[in-house]
DNA sequence: TTATTGACGTCCGAAAACGGCCAGTACGCG
DNA sequence: CGCGTACTGGCCGTTTTCGGACGTCAATAA
């Protein structure tokens, strides 16, 4: 399998865009050890991804709350389930572990949860950042708290409605 | 990966032959449990591994004492040497596990050659029939240990030389 | 309020178990 | 003695097993 490669500068520092034509299956921080496994030939090609590019442009700049992309994200069928279940959490919203951990029908798999959060090979396009503890607390994202902080206060932003607050 | 299989009928049994292409990756005896992982697709061919049948007919024949196929064996790199160490011994001849260990610069894994011996893919063809323990035992052989002595029989007959009774 | 506990799936490292061994030794037996 | 057999400890790579550690949470107990 062969994979192209580019970046994608944005206000939380670069982003790894990759993936086979332009199915995407990861997106990387920079510090991040995002790995691909399965990959065994990597071609850098800036004219890849150009779509991404342009809804996280959108994304960031506060237009575009809703992505709409080919993704491929690699996972075991509980990790697949979680990722599923991400993507269904609103712009502006979020949701605890738990919560999560009872929509796909396994209460009390909260923790693995998170551990499948923390493998989701695709932040930002599937929002695994509006997923926070029980308590309000953020415990952990990939591209540090900060960004994960940075994301949910743009989101908050520009939600369309505000619920509370 | 897809691969094709028939199957050889020999002296010692119907011998399984399987590979990508040409390319041979495996030969398993009738009980022998070969693995081939990394295969995906298995196509049955019977008009494949002519050349290989042919080598075989030949050399239970008698009339052939060196293979010269193209082959693809799977393993470690510690599996790899020995049995690259194993195309090194002469038809008719036989060495002891130690010895093959030494000749690979570890002499003191003669176990371990052992064990490399017992996972070679391509029997026959990568002669671990001509090892044997250091007193003169036979110790095993995938296809059993009837078949390790009619091989080792069938050379010592057809052998060039007889270099010693 | 603050600890403790058990439940969940996955990965990763360490440790143990397992072989197609071998050299050294100790016996038993003619 | 000479020879065959049996046991022992050590050696090596691979596979399997096991124990934690995680991006948690809710129910208990102190």
């Amino acid at each position: 399998m062969q994979v192209h490669y580019t970046y994608f500068p944005s206000p939380i520092g670069d982003l790894l865009l990759a993936g086979a034509g332009e199915q995407l299956s990861l997106i990387g921080f920079p510090e991040g050890k995002g790995r691909m496994r399965h990959a065994e030939v990597w071609l850098p090609n800036d004219s890849a991804f150009g779509e991404v590019k342009r809804q996280l442009a959108a994304y960031f700049g506060g237009e575009l709350t809703c992505f709409t992309l080919p993704l491929s994200p690699r996972g075991t069928a509980f990790q697949q389930q979680v990722w599923e279940a991400l993507r269904t959490i609103p712009y502006g919203q979020t949701r605890s572990y738990g919560e999560v951990a009872r929509q796909i029908g396994k209460p009390q798999a909260s923790r693995a949860v998170g551990a499948a959060n923390g493998r989701n090979p695709l932040p930002i396009v599937i929002p695994c950042h509006r997923v926070i503890g029980s308590t309000g607390t953020l415990t952990g994202f990939g591209g540090g708290l900060e960004a994960k902080a940075v994301l949910l206060r743009l989101e908050q932003r520009h939600a369309p409605f505000r619920l509370q607050s």
